[in-house]
DNA sequence: AATGCGACTGAAAACGTATACCCTGATTTT
DNA sequence: AAAATCAGGGTATACGTTTTCAGTCGCATT
């Protein structure tokens, strides 16, 4: 491939000069610029961005970290970061974490490697000492989906209590008495705040969720389809499930037609995050919005603000809170 | 951040000796190794990829073009990918071409900037000779879902027309004498190569799909509400629907649905793709399986390997053919 | 005519790493 | 005991850029 010395010598000027039309430098003439730029042209010639980070010591690249691509969640995730590094002209270079502490903590290290300027991180794994030790060593290091507060400018989050809360007293209001919850096993903060939310909303309706009625599986699909045959098994009785994520809502929701429980009718369904799929079941599945290609945008902006040398303004933090979104899978009873 | 300067100095030794250490080069004695990687942990010591991929003239790194991440198939797509590059220690970096031709080129030049060494691309604007210069010119391109004669080996691609027959011939199997399509209205080969094969399904019955039973839309849930809608509205007759992908045939099923047609006791519904939601709908779709990860896989496998310097052998292509996925959007006639 | 100035261009150092080549001292071979 | 080998380690160059610092030239100003 071309280099700037093939430009500079085919061109009969230095590389100076050749450097300088590339960045659109000022002091170059108008007919060495043209010159300098058809050869280029006719070489085909494309800038090392390897060169250029090591010499700059800024890369023009963000780097993101999310569990699996294939789950719809991060995948949008994703979307929402691109929306804006597109706009910005940044390179986003992508690793997945896979939920493991090691992957993880390998997906970031190998960023680093790389001297992304910024980075937007889904992490449950690393603990709060370590992901602290990351932000103040890279000024663009944003989190995505959790809180701390000793970085909270660091942090775009989502408020999970009063997710929780506003599901269960949605499913309250519409008349619901006997809940239960399938959840997600993984432990991480997401699921104890949202059962925490919960909970606050039944002990305020004078009522409660027994242990008896919750169960927990892997976050997917399947998780729900498991989640809700050991529901069934147990013979416990209940007219609204609150699911982890929608997901698991939806493998509910096909076990129990499977078994001729009719939805909304008889049992209640209430998702978590809004993705695409929750338009698409049958009946459409009322759940929380998760405003997460909003937020990841956020995060990405953000990310790249603080990488270019704006200080993160002290006390600031980005929450999120979800909506309930109504479709047709709750009924009034 | 350290360098392996630093490195060098804390250790009383040589730049050359600090980097075997890193490289586990031969040269080095015992305890001369175990002073210097105690001394790069206690530094931090992260070695800058550009500096290295300057100087060998590789990167390990891997570029890929999609459309648009938020869409489930591209998703996917990119999914496979990464499970190859995760365990070669490949780092991945992402474009979204969101199918414009301009898009696409710079996402593919910025990626050439980063002198990636490997590349899977998924293009459906780009013209055949402008893929066959960027293969010429980087030994690990490979493009994905789209096959151009000229460079075989450089394809992973689905026989669409295939695959746009068995759908067809699925359907005249189970008693279906009047068939409908909704179709991509993007500019692109696989609409076409669908519909061929369908053509191809129906006349060999002795059937005929007019053009008024075929409506076209944006490939998404959208479209295919749209699409459905002016179907309907033009009062035309069919048992069976075929989708050109299961976004669609999903968009499809939720309007009749909302008609009050039965699926599939009134109308029959066939997509394509099987991606997750053809799982999740109700009833459960008949699809086309695309085995998209598979193929991803494939691809990246291929583009590392050639990028390594095997040539890639002459003749060789890289066909996949799609398999019906029977569920429950299609009733026997 | 000398001076200053502006516009343009070039030479060279630097970024962080890998590696070919050279050097030293010790051990083995004859 | 001299020569040959070898393990261990250092020196210096190169990779492709950007950028600072010096020029050089032509022209207008005194």
């Amino acid at each position: 491939m071309a280099t700037i010395k093939d430009i500079a010598q085919a061109a009969g000027v230095s590389l100076a000069t050749v450097s300088r039309v590339i960045n659109d430098g000022p002091k170059v003439g108008a007919k060495t610029r043209e010159r300098v730029k058809t050869i280029m042209k006719e070489l085909g010639y494309r800038p090392n961005a390897n060169a250029r980070a090591l010499v700059t010591q800024r890369s023009a690249s963000l780097g993101v970290v999310i569990a699996e691509l294939h789950d719809p969640f991060f995948a949008t995730l994703a979307h929402g970061v691109e929306t804006v590094t597109r706009k910005q002209n940044v390179q986003i270079l992508l690793s997945a974490g896979s939920i493991a502490r090691e992957t993880e903590l390998k997906a970031i290290e190998t960023l680093l490697e790389h001297r992304v300027e910024a980075m937007v991180v889904h992490s449950k794994t690393l603990d709060d000492d370590t992901l602290i030790a990351f932000a103040n060593q890279i000024p663009g290091f944003v989190l995505i989906n959790r809180y701390i507060p000793a970085i909270a400018n660091r942090c775009v989050w989502l408020d999970n209590v009063t997710g929780g809360r506003l599901m269960a007293e949605y499913a309250i209001r519409q008349g619901h008495e006997h809940l239960a919850l399938i959840s997600s096993h993984y432990q991480i903060d997401d699921p104890a705040q949202r059962l925490e939310g919960i909970r606050l909303a039944t002990s305020n309706a004078g009522l409660t969720l027994p242990d008896s009625m919750i169960e927990y599986a892997t976050p997917d699909q399947e998780g729900g389809e498991l989640a809700m045959q050991n529901l069934l098994a147990t013979g416990t009785h209940f007219t609204a499930l609150l699911a982890y994520n929608d997901a698991m809502a939806a493998g509910a929701m096909a076990v129990m037609q499977d078994h001729g429980i009719d939805v909304p009718e008889q049992v209640s369904i209430i998702g978590y995050d809004d993705v695409l799929l929750a338009k698409y079941c049958r009946p459409k599945l009322t759940t929380l919005r998760y405003p997460i290609e909003m937020m990841a945008a956020k995060a990405a902006e953000l990310a790249l603000k603080y990488a270019s040398g704006t200080a993160p303004e002290e006390g600031l933090t980005f929450k999120y809170t979800p909506t309930i979104v109504k479709r047709d899978s709750v009924a009034r009873l």
